[in-house]
DNA sequence: AGCCAATGGCTCGCAGACATACCTTTGGAG
DNA sequence: CTCCAAAGGTATGTCTGCGAGCCATTGGCT
């Protein structure tokens, strides 16, 4: 009967209630850059709709937020729910097997992602970005260096066009930088990364598929021994 | 602010009520073949444990199953519930975007599935389940080809050691499942199937990545493009 | 100066889901 | 033959989350 299957189909419906899922991706959202401290939060009613829950829980969500100091809200036409500087830590304590599982996922669907950007004739507006992204990530200082390295990795699945792989790869990357932030970062690991990732859009926006995978496959690598190397 | 990934990021929380997601749930089993026809669900009391929901809950999926003949309960020790012969059929209607989001989803976790499993030291237990697989989809007749050999590319994906990607690729093979059911199986794309599983197969256990890699991209743009044939 | 649209802040009643407990049926073990 | 463990069947009280509506605040527009 496939044993091991049946945990794969039988595991739990939902991550946790309503509440602790919605502050889940709003922490995503402010951890990842998707929206970067100054920047606002769409409004209650509108994350509500998105969310696919309802308004007083989007506001729990937010007020958790609030008294972690990671947004502030302002009432008022042209207010709403703004992103603080601090950085969100997060807690430690993961276990091998977790590791494993999550490098796993995402050298899958990154390099594949990778490779399946690299494949498509991408318009004008998704060239740009993606070079944008680029310079973003390579002028970053230390401390921002994560928010916009995700941002790139982002907008390469993005650049995918396909909405669930880009969800995908959202998730897998908190789960990965949830082991990253226990992990030093260090100039020459940052300097190595952002000559990789130079190879890697130029790959993409030259329509490479092979080399596209192969230099995200080394990123990829770079990091994943990094952090077995200090979580083993 | 980086629309795009706002869309992924900001998705809904949860698909739908917890009985929608626990009858998705043990229709997935059915469908893929993790709980054969004759076969035995795990109990009630088991399955609100993993699933993370109510009897209660499980009990009206179970009972809507029961109203369309999926599966019969029935009492006392060694009873329980099991899955009947009838094929559930999925309704149609998908748009373009769909079949394309999910195409592009599946090709990269199952490519890089199958490059991953052949990277490992597999044990003699993996091994064996995998040639059982195999035989047992290309023995398989018509009307359980779908099923069996939804198995087999389920054992691919639990050979990588990975639960998620195990998890993800069980979710990317409901959805393209669902269009598949759509269209017609024929006896000839049947046989060449059978034989793409075993060059498939045959990489993984000689330890061959990029050979999986490649089978399995071939394999997988057969069937990808006959739903863009049929479907478009 | 006044208006008003858009935003956060707040409340109340209802429906869905849950935990828990107990009942009924069944067939193998002793 | 009796017992009882394990499975499905049922009932009840509680709580979370939702929907809907209204209030309070703010700053640009007229």
């Amino acid at each position: 009967m496939m044993e091991h299957a049946q945990e794969a189909l039988f595991r739990p419906v939902r991550a946790g209630n309503a509440f602790e899922e919605t502050v889940e991706r709003l922490m995503q959202a402010i951890r990842l850059g998707v929206v970067a401290p100054g920047e606002r939060l769409p409004s209650e009613r509108d994350l509500a709709t998105r969310l696919g829950v309802s308004r007083v829980t989007v506001r729990e969500a937010i007020r958790s937020l609030q008294e972690n100091n990671y947004v502030e809200s302002r009432r008022g036409r042209y207010g709403g729910t703004f992103v603080n500087d601090v950085i969100p830590k997060s807690a430690p304590g993961k276990e091998f097997g977790d590791i494993h599982d999550a490098l796993t996922l995402r050298k899958v669907l990154e390099t594949g992602a990778a490779e399946t950007a690299a494949g498509r004739s991408l318009g004008p507006a998704e060239r740009r970005g993606l070079r944008t992204r680029l310079e973003e990530a390579s002028n970053a200082a230390l401390g921002e260096y994560r928010r916009k390295d995700s941002r790139l990795h982002l907008a390469i699945a993005e650049a995918t066009g396909s909405a669930s792989l880009t969800a995908a790869v959202a998730d897998s990357r908190m789960r990965v930088n949830e082991l990253l932030d226990t992990i030093p970062l260090l100039e020459p690991n940052l300097a190595h990364s952002n000559a990789q990732h130079e190879r890697i859009i130029a790959s993409i926006l030259d329509g490479d598929p092979a080399g596209a995978r192969l230099a995200m496959a080394e990123h990829l690598d770079g990091t994943a021994s990094l952090l077995r190397g200090f979580l083993v």
